[in-house]
DNA sequence: CACATTAATGACACTCAGGGCCAAAAGTCG
DNA sequence: CGACTTTTGGCCCTGAGTGTCATTAATGTG
């Protein structure tokens, strides 16, 4: 997301997270997630094992690219909510929104999530991101309503939001002329409808 | 859970899951799960390191211990539900009883919750299981719904429920005095609130 | 009792992810 | 050029997980 421009101090770095990226998802296509080791990842960059590790945690953080990033994104989105909307509507939008690829960006972002939502070591691996994501929404809530970040509701709201998101997403990925974005709001309206 | 019946045929095994199970409980709350090997799990069962692996899949799955059995007993609960009650509340009860633990097995189920949510590779993990766990709420709204597994709703009260549930475990495993299962209906009653 | 049958054990070897360590490389600045 | 800074990448180690296979320990049959 952000550059990052790194101070022109010392060596150049070889490569970049999204030249690894890019590199890592054609292989990926090619022999699929597990069959394919770091080391063909580097040597297909064109840089050493060691040095991918560098730039990605885990082999499981690639396909997440700069994730860490766009959770800044989400915190902005949801404090820029107008405060006299409801809560729950101010956090279904927010969710709506921080969902809204281009129509550019959505193709790349359905190979990405495919690939993830279809490896079971990468959905494994997500939830680590998740509770990240989560996070945010429960800190929002709680502060909105004055409690604890730990708190029931704040944690539930956090849970119940990313639920919906990924009962979307599943849908979505399985089905090609689906819209994400509805779907998320058919996912919410669905749950309304179920429990009353 | 089942005793599983052996035909007596062939050499007897050398061990049972709950003597690994108990050993390999020991030596995480020693030493923490990431610093004991599966080689010292082994070591203290007594057995060998690739006999293990022949009992579980894998060092994560040691403490999630026969779950595949315990969701038979999902299955059943689900199935046992009174038709007339309304889809939701039917759903709801289910997920109450299935974790339901008497008051002796709930300090273990304590033990086992509290060690495999504040592990991150165990949380990672722990997906896999709570996907199958999703699945058979799903398959029963389907059925109750005349809908396909697959869609929106069922996919959604599946994630949903989840939702309650962690959000309900994450306060219960931060405070000794909670009890578990009037959280979950505290959560599902701050969602409904919440959502109006 | 000897012997076939069956099924589990455990040793060995291998692949791959991940990480510690460190000398060498490749820039910038004075 | 020489000092400084930062990244690289090679080496080597640990530990999870898997394939293979000879060995072991039980049962059943003649």
């Amino acid at each position: 997301m952000t550059p990052r421009p790194r101070p022109a101090l010392g060596r150049p770095g070889a490569t970049t997270h999204e030249q690894i990226e890019e590199a890592a998802f054609r292989l990926f296509d090619e022999r699929g997630f597990a069959d394919t080791t770091v080391e063909a990842i580097a040597e297909a960059v064109g840089v050493g094992r060691r040095t991918l590790f560098r730039y990605f945690e885990s082999k499981n953080d690639i396909p997440w690219g700069r994730f860490t990033d766009s959770l800044e994104h989400f915190r902005a989105i949801l404090a820029d909510t107008p405060p006299d909307l409801p809560l729950h509507e101010s956090v279904h939008r927010a969710v709506l929104r921080f969902n809204d690829f281009g129509p550019e960006a959505a193709a790349q972002h359905r190979r990405r999530m495919g690939l993830i939502l279809s490896t079971p070591a990468l959905q494994a691996h997500s939830v680590l991101r998740y509770a990240q994501w989560r996070a945010v929404i429960a800190e929002h809530v709680a502060a909105r309503l004055g409690l604890d970040p730990g708190d029931l509701l704040p944690v539930t709201v956090g849970h119940v939001s990313l639920a919906l998101a990924l009962s979307a997403y599943e849908f979505w990925l399985a089905h090609d002329d689906a819209d994400l974005l509805e779907l998320i709001d058919s996912a919410m309206t669905g749950l309304r409808d179920h429990l009353r």
